[in-house]
DNA sequence: ACGCATCATGTAACCGGTTACATTAACCAC
DNA sequence: GTGGTTAATGTAACCGGTTACATGATGCGT
């Protein structure tokens, strides 16, 4: 990039280096003669500042690191999508760090963005919050997605499973389905936990029967819960997976073993993975850019006046397909 | 994050902050007892050192810059998630910034990577080599994917569209179709326009009729391109999009509209996304993630030994499935 | 004991910006 | 003309690292 500094541009401008700055800043005390005579130097060096230096001196790299998990397909690129409409709506660059193994490979990635961004945006799912207490100090601005939290108070953003779960349970019930299965996620999942909980507790309160069978997110394990199902003679005439994966699973087992869907059995899921709209299947969208866009609003709040505390949740939104759509 | 600098773990090691960095920097000439002093007092302080006063000093920032314009879907995270690969590999971060508007903002994000990056990736697919070459003085080390490359000898990275849309045509023509429909993509677009071009060319070759609609890469342009086809009473019997959303759009209204595929119509598209493979499509596979690993590889090697100019083709590769496996 | 090489350490300049403060010039009122 | 105010400009310190060079200590050969 132009290898032109500062100095080369006052030396040329004949004027003092504070002069360019001021110029270049657009500060008010800067006569028009001056001005000018920066403005031709800046062109004829093809001078652009070090923002390096620049953000050195101010203590402002107008800068947001983003450090993420590995992530599957779509999710990656919409929350990277959402961010980085709003930032580059206001002006930041987004620093990204992916962080594939584990802890001290977390730790490493978290320190390199010392220095180099005004804040941090970090989805760990696999780090507990002390972990990444000893690698956040406090006092910089950091706002969680999706972190295992314990009361802590770091400003954080969540997914609302129970909204996203509830309504999807109303809307069954609302259809005249009385016996609900769960496909849950796997155990150690945050999401999957959250999800089979506010199951149970949405068919307590409509008062339809319920059972939660055990799944890992593949559409194999989805595929595999209903056989057992099937062949245990169970009754059901409702299956509301943790994921559309295993609900597109659950889907073709159900339609194999001869049942009708929805007639006889309605299906569920959860995400809108885009294959669920080509299926039909009734899920839950999450709007993944949107969570990613308010993540970074949010951390420029902070930055802005320091406040927001706390957590807020971001509800999902029921998507009625036609694996739901018939009433009993 | 850690507001130590260098010189409060001087004082509190009892050394100078020469030493400090030599320790730090694990340089030969530094006693035992000095780098443990050192070590304690950076873990008392939970010192972590200031990247920016770093890359400043080094003129080196182990950073790379990335300017991307407006991608659809897959192609942006598969991308980025190539580069990623590469450059958590050899520890590198990466500086992301998209270019959604105009000129002036593309210019505007490469001077923001001033003195922030120790090299650049840029996809421009809207800018010409002038304008690119005003933003990017010589010598800054520069790897161009996808742009309108007219000679001038940056090094390059392009995919290889003529070869992708050359086979699908010969497959299709192949297949016996004989009528065949090119969804293109918008027209400001490079691959677009090369999808397009290279499709008459081949269609003209293997002596089968042809038409190109325009659309504009996103799924619902598919559909409303062929759901006009369709009503306007026009025949044919091969649709290949210029990307495999359209393709999918194409291919429900196709449905929708009792047309049998590929009985009736053949459909094809471009990328090989994941679904692609779910739905059966036939496509051209992309490896994205392969050619933004390489684009970064290229980056670096110019980092390293400076080579390296010209242009560099990637090729993609024909993937035939159900869409198009009948004959006529 | 001396001279000399070797090694650890410290001092201060530098990277390229910003900005507090000092300086100078210009203008005005008296 | 003098003193005081204001506006434009310049000087130099600072941000937080690195590193050339100077300094001081140690060990060795003679």
């Amino acid at each position: 990039m132009g290898e032109a500094t500062i100095r080369d541009v006052a030396r040329r401008a004949q004027v003092s280096v504070a002069s360019v700055s001021r110029a270049l800043n657009g500060l008010e005390n800067v006569s028009e003669r001056t001005r000018a005579k920066v403005a031709d130097a800046v062109r004829d060096l093809g001078y652009v500042p070090h923002a390096g230096a620049r953000s050195l001196s101010l203590a402002r790299s107008n800068a947001i690191g983003v450090v993420l998990p590995d992530l599957y397909g779509e999710f990656f690129s919409e929350i990277v999508r959402g961010m980085d409409r709003e930032a580059s709506r206001t002006g930041y660059l987004l620093l990204l760090s992916n962080m594939h193994g584990r802890k001290e490979q977390a730790v490493t990635a978290l320190h390199a963005m010392r220095g180099r961004v005004d804040g941090l945006i970090v989805m760990a799912p696999h780090l507990s919050e002390a972990e990444l207490g000893q690698a956040l100090p406090a006092g910089f601005p950091v706002v969680l997605i999706n972190t295992r939290s314990e009361e802590n108070g770091r400003p954080a953003i969540h997914l609302d499973n129970a909204v996203g779960v509830s309504a999807v349970v109303e809307h069954l019930a609302a259809m005249g389905r009385t016996r609900l299965v769960h496909i849950a996620g796997p155990a150690g999942n945050l999401d999957a936990q959250e999800r089979a909980e506010a199951f149970r507790r949405s068919c307590a309160e409509h008062g339809v029967d319920c059972e939660v069978v055990q799944g890992d997110f593949t559409e194999e394990s989805g595929s595999a819960a209903i056989d057992a199902l099937l062949s245990s003679g169970r009754d059901f005439d409702a299956v509301f997976a943790a994921n559309d994966n295993m609900a597109l699973g659950a889907l073709q087992v159900l339609r194999a073993a001869g049942k009708r869907v929805p007639e006889d059995v309605a299906v569920a899921g959860f995400d809108d993975i885009p294959l669920a709209k080509l299926v039909g299947l009734t899920t839950v969208r999450v709007n993944i850019a949107e969570l990613g866009q308010r993540a970074l609003e949010r951390l420029l709040g902070i930055l802005a006046d320091g406040g927001g505390e706390g957590e807020e949740m971001h509800a999902p939104e029921l998507v009625v397909r036609a694996t739901s759509e018939a009433a009993r």
